[in-house]
DNA sequence: TGTTTGTGCTGGTCGGCCCAGATTTCCGCG
DNA sequence: CGCGGAAATCTGGGCCGACCAGCACAAACA
């Protein structure tokens, strides 16, 4: 058994932290406003620079809304906020996503890498290509190594992925792709412990030979066909 | 004529304001190393406490990488960016993107909006129709007022699109909206200025009609045709 | 009653302290 | 002279309590 090392948190972070649940919880609802800073010194014990650290975090996580000498309101994160506090809400919700934030994802996944896919397949240079196979050959690599590294792998495939992105000639498509890159990761190494290392590079290597051979479509349906794979095997480990 | 109000910047947003400009400006390039905080801390006169923290929110946008008593170096914003580095390298060139930017966000529009457009036509109450509108009627309101408030009719566009999105049951599309909302806005603005107010709000209304005949393809045509209207247009003003 | 002044609140800033790890310097030994 | 290791120095990270300036509201004044 491993025991992995012990990551010691910072005041900053438990105080975060704490606001956080205060306010996912419902315990702070939405315009409320908080108390002020000195209050928060001397309720919490920290010193006020800290606390001043900790709200500007939660403002620019989308958590709350602070105006210059009049103070921080709940903000409404579920209509403002972007995908930063969307990671604090699956963080808060101990990693896992629902079932429906799991179906979301997968959607948006086809909208975005569908159409670099498209774009790539039926418009893509020698270099492009050879870009994805040497992260490909890496992936080997991995494999053949013999030594189980999981998050070696994941980190592989998100790159191999926004690699698509990337050479669609799409400027925003690899931005989103690192928005959501905490979420990537997740996937891939849920799809690893689902299917095995080995089908996923397996995968991997098939969007590339349809990609080559300007099937633009067939890499399009392979996609959606992979993601509905993966959800219905979710569901049935569900059951 | 108008004086808006007058905001006041922190020091903190100076300062931050004022490293990207170096690393945007290429005076900074990537791979350089920064000066250490103490450095930077004598050459603006500005405390460590600010310097520490402007530091870390340039990290957190995708412009730095820190590592922990050994310093900063300028990352590569290109490859590991998120829609945040956009914004401010958006903004740092006036507020105007480039040709293949504003080629690519389109895409994205296409590929995010179009997915939101399909679900709803496919699946949608009643709730959600009058939803969205109540927002045309205040779009109405705002046209028949007669002043000219285009930041106004913008802002009720973006609501009104990012209400496509959220009633379109993804729960990442509206976040992904709100991530692009500066882009998204001067998209309006610039809209609004084509092909006029009107214009804009009837299109609005057609999509509306659409969703409610639940005609998924038709929906996802009509904006594919808008977008190339547009992009055309654009070409239409360069010459 | 209308205006001014004062007071206390707010977030923002400051510089100093200590910590632990990384880097460089330098001294003594072989 | 060369080399290894101890020590001094530098880095970012974290925390603290004091101080600053702007704003709001109430008391004091005309």
């Amino acid at each position: 058994m491993q025991i992995g090392v012990i990551e010691v948190p910072t005041l900053k972070e438990l105080f975060v932290r704490r606001m956080e649940e205060q306010i996912l919880s419902g315990k702070l609802k939405v315009g409320d406003s908080l108390p002020s800073e000195r209050q928060l010194q001397e309720e919490t014990k920290i010193s006020k620079t800290v606390i001043h650290a900790g709200l500007a975090e939660l403002e620019q996580k989308g958590f709350l809304e602070i105006t210059p000498r009049r103070g921080a309101v709940v903000a409404n994160y579920e209509e403002t906020g972007t995908m930063e506090t969307l990671n604090a809400l699956i963080r808060h919700n101990g990693g896992n996503m629902t079932k429906k934030q799991t179906h979301s994802f997968m959607e948006a996944r086809i909208a975005i890498e569908g159409s670099a896919l498209r774009r790539l397949a039926e418009k893509h240079t020698d270099e492009d290509i050879a870009y994805l196979e040497g992260l490909l050959a890496r992936a080997d690599e991995l494999l053949a190594g013999g030594e189980k590294d999981d998050a070696a792998l994941a980190e592989l495939l998100f790159r191999y992925h926004r690699g698509i992105c990337v050479r669609s000639r799409n400027e925003f498509f690899p931005l989103l792709l690192n928005e959501f890159r905490p979420i990537i990761m997740e996937f891939w190494l849920r799809s690893i412990a689902l299917f095995g290392a080995e089908a996923n590079v397996h995968l991997a290597k098939r969007y590339l030979e349809l990609i080559r051979a300007g099937d633009a479509e067939g890499a399009f349906r392979r996609l959606q066909r992979s993601v509905s794979e993966y959800l219905n095997c979710l569901d049935e480990q569900d059951r």
